[in-house]
DNA sequence: ATTTGACTCTTACGTTACGTGACCCCTTTA
DNA sequence: TAAAGGGGTCACGTAACGTAAGAGTCAAAT
């Protein structure tokens, strides 16, 4: 059986040595054997483990999950990949937004245009939720107002299936909305790109941080606003809009 | 104008009142007034900053420099936005092997065929090059290797690009080649191609220019090792690998 | 046989952008 | 008038290592 240094593993893997000192240390990857003289000597699968740990890694699992993940002792490797390949897939969609974003800046920036705030901050900024949610307060009250937010913070697995299936729904009728819509080909691929991150983003498991249940609650908010529901109950662009700077939002946050 | 305690612009903006606190102290942000009490009030334009602030950080700019952005108005934002573009796409690249690997480790388990370490951690390892490198420099010297090396840090971002494309291409064929079946005379077949279409690439046709002619003398040096040829003068898939392994080196060192 | 040079170990403080108390002050409201 | 709900300043905690410092180990070269 093969044995590799630190440094022979490290440069393998492509990591610092002091990674596999830290990884050892807090008990993620052990060396399969320590010489007389301490040092860390790792085989073939301990290569196999680290490889995994990279992959979860990259995908920003803390290495305390990482640690819970690779102890479980159902753990499916070809499932787990599997997995990986989806988020590696939606993470690149994710880095193209932002491209995007930014080459839109750029090019901004070099026609010397001023660029206002609103358009600069377009797609990231809480401006738009809050007067929305401002006029919410004033139609519906304040407790109204918080007490959904509240109660959307406590949704039920079930719920949250209902919820992203709901979603799902409405994202066709954007869709047909688009087709529909007597303005410009760019306005209707705007709302076809914000067809997909609502899809993505009502999609995507494994989100239960703050800023997500926040996103939710006020969704369901505005969905309950006149101004985002027609005559036939379709809903408006600005909803898709809404929901593309949570999108966005969520996104920049998986980035990291 | 109006006013906005730390709490209600944190609730404004999205952020919390501790990083109010800290952009206070690092002076990135700092309270429009201060009241006897020692209470924090902002306006208007301490929220436009924040909003500023938001949308750097979104991009991954450190706070540091988000200070030097907001405090130098001839800040080079273009520059500075371009810079990250850039290391999103190679990020976006990054990923892109990463599920090439993936993909292959995948398929790989389901065939349980076993694949070998290097290819195992393609995408993550970068420093292959060093020891072959060393051993350059032992055979042929420093200067001659360091020269070859600086002359190719010359290259036009553009220029590396192409290389690095290329590079890909003949990384791919050839590892497509490595499914096949080791004693087929069609992969011997297919690897003496690869090895006219790589002569073809180092030799003198295509590239008058100084600095590739340069460049082609540390390809030569790289190619006269031992370990990169056989006896009947046929290329190893090694070198190949070492190609890219080496071409994604020095665009590392290119971009920064 | 020794010196060199690369490698190894442990220990421990530095880093980033805040989170999270602890403890105390100020203002409003029941 | 006292509780509630803000506000303030320390100051330590966090994640995932980076980066020396000081010292031992190992194989090759002198």
């Amino acid at each position: 059986m093969k044995k590799y240094s630190a440094k022979g593993l490290s440069k393998l893997a492509g990591v610092s040595v002091r990674t596999l000192h830290h990884y050892d240390e807090i008990g993620l990857l052990k060396p399969a054997i320590r010489t007389e003289s301490k040092y860390r000597l790792y085989g073939e699968n301990e290569l196999i483990k680290l490889q995994q740990i990279l992959f979860y890694k990259e995908l920003d699992f803390p290495l305390k999950e990482i640690i819970e993940i690779l102890n479980a002792p159902d753990f499916d490797l070809i499932k787990a990949f599997e997995s990986h390949r989806q988020a590696l897939e939606s993470k690149k969609e994710n880095i193209n937004v932002m491209l995007n974003t930014i080459e839109k800046t750029i090019s901004n920036l070099k026609g010397k245009k001023m660029i206002t705030n609103e358009e600069l901050f377009e797609g990231f900024a809480a401006e738009d939720v809050i007067p929305i949610r401002n006029e919410a307060i004033k139609k519906y009250g304040v407790e109204q107002v918080e007490s959904s937010e509240n109660s959307l913070k406590k949704l039920s697995k079930e719920q949250f299936a209902q919820l992203k299936k709901e979603q799902q729904e409405i994202g066709k009728n954007l869709f047909d909305l688009s087709h529909m819509s007597p303005e410009s080909e760019l306005v209707q691929l705007e709302i076809a790109r914000h067809y997909k991150n609502i899809r993505k983003f009502w999609g995507t498991d494994g989100m239960q941080d703050t800023q997500w249940k926040q996103y939710k609650g006020l969704g369901e908010l505005y969905m309950a606003d006149d101004r985002f529901s027609t005559v036939d109950g379709s809903p408006q662009p600005e909803f898709a809009k809404f929901l593309s700077t949570a999108m966005t939002h969520f996104a920049h946050s998986q980035l990291k």
